[in-house]
DNA sequence: AAGTGATCATAA
DNA sequence: TTATGATCACTT
């Protein structure tokens, strides 16, 4: 899945008309259109739906910090939907800068440019339901509403203070109502370098900001 | 069953 | 090593 076959969507109508042409199709069939394999085992291809999404609907982000559709400012967000149409998982927003990241602003932020313009893809993730089988729903783009971006931004703050002021110890997926903080890296002995609380340089587990279910859950409705 | 921590693949 | 894409799996 290294080609873009799929040009970039021009405007929000063809990428919102190529999300629809794709919703009801099952991962298979979608992944035998694009020419891509099933893998056997989801364990360790853990990415692979969203990237096969991103291969039909024409992302052009690649790897780089910036939304998945650039030209649009639209961040592409597959979401795992259980048997009662509900999110499965968090979704995973970004990791943090743990050394920089008190020098930004909510408006200019990461998290906030991530998140102002996301089109959501639901797709079935139960186990139950072979990878081939499993169908993609109907997409939603979706801006987070004022009460909802005045949470993320409480949380941002909240989160951002503690790394500002070294507090990596009591870090942990607990804080925030709807952004959470959770290790993100290849495996426990992957580090990364953070302040502590005396300012010193610290190696500390990569950290990202995921999305709870509870706010994916309200997105989710806004279809139905 | 949720919630939180741990982990896997790939490209540049 | 950084970024991207997430799901797995253990704990509560």
């Amino acid at each position: 899945m290294t080609d873009i076959p799929i040009l970039p969507p021009e405007n929000i109508m063809v990428l919102q008309a190529r999300a629809q042409a794709v919703a009801g199709l099952s991962l298979g069939q979608l992944a035998g259109e694009l020419g891509v394999d099933v893998p056997a085992d989801q364990r360790k291809k853990k990415g692979w739906v969203g990237q096969l999404l991103e291969l039909a609907l024409g992302a052009d982000a690649r790897n780089q910090s910036l939304p998945d559709f650039t030209r649009l400012g639209i961040e592409l967000k597959t979401l795992p939907i259980n048997a009662q149409g509900k999110p499965r998982e968090t979704t995973f927003v970004c990791t943090i800068p743990l050394l920089t990241i008190q020098y930004q602003q909510w408006e200019n932020s990461q998290v906030w440019n991530k998140l102002r313009h996301v089109l959501w893809v639901p797709v079935e993730a139960c186990p139950s339901i072979p990878l081939a089988e499993r169908r993609l729903g109907k997409a939603i783009l979706w801006c987070p509403n004022a009460q909802q971006a005045a949470i993320l931004q409480q949380d941002w703050l909240e989160i951002t203070g503690m790394i500002a002021m070294g507090e990596l110890e009591l870090l942990s997926g607990k804080w925030g109502q709807y952004l959470q903080v959770r290790p993100k890296g290849l495996n426990g002995r992957c580090l990364c370098w953070g302040y502590n609380q005396a300012g010193d340089k610290v190696q500390t587990l990569p950290r990202g900001f995921y999305l709870r279910t509870s706010l994916t859950k309200q997105i989710l409705q806004l279809q139905t």
